[in-house]
DNA sequence: AACATTTGGTTTATAATATAAACTTATTTA
DNA sequence: TAAATAAGTTTATATTATAAACCAAATGTT
């Protein structure tokens, strides 16, 4: 009946996250700050934790002279996604 | 786009208290236990929670002469889980 | 040139959370 | 009478989420 809900997606600032990457090839950092409203700090540290379960791929370039962090969610990430919202269904009905 | 998920409901186990209360008149301690394969402990937590926000209420009483907890939800309850529906679909699309 | 401010982050500290383990009190059952 | 079960509650711990503090480089100001 209740399935478990990933604790990896669980959590409104990476679902917020995984949401915006799903709909879109590539996300910077500063647009998904601005999107989600995070602060930096947590952005940053929710960004490490979905890279590091293999949710999100986070590339670090340079535009110009300025740093640019870019983000896109893996197969992985979007599989898990995908079964979270089934799960969370058997939640909300 | 990313509205606030009450965080009082955006628990796994909190949820699905809710979710089985929204469709039941009432369930008892042992009953809501047995459902979401949570321990003891942890429900008594979760639903001490619920009740002082008005979520739920929560009567204690005998069936013989064993103790019985029973809970149901409030209409304040119904609504923030209404709302958080609303919200969380903001995020799974 | 020198200083302050902004940009784009990361690291660290703290407060809140979820959870299980340990405990309590009473009741059956052997 | 002792052991096991029932129905919870309290306490301890580990994890989390979050913001505050920090850093380095670039840009703007006097």
């Amino acid at each position: 009946m209740f399935k478990e809900l990933d604790p990896l997606l669980h959590s409104q600032l990476r679902l917020a996250v995984i949401s915006l990457l799903m709909s879109l090839e590539e996300a910077d950092f500063v647009f998904l700050r601005e999107k989600t409203g995070a602060t930096a700090g947590n952005l940053s540290v929710q960004l490490e934790k979905l890279s590091e379960a293999g949710y999100i791929e986070v590339a670090k370039s340079f535009l110009g002279k300025r740093p640019r962090t870019t983000c896109r969610i893996t197969a992985q990430g979007q599989k898990a996604f995908e079964e979270y919202i089934e799960a969370i269904k058997g939640y909300i009905g």
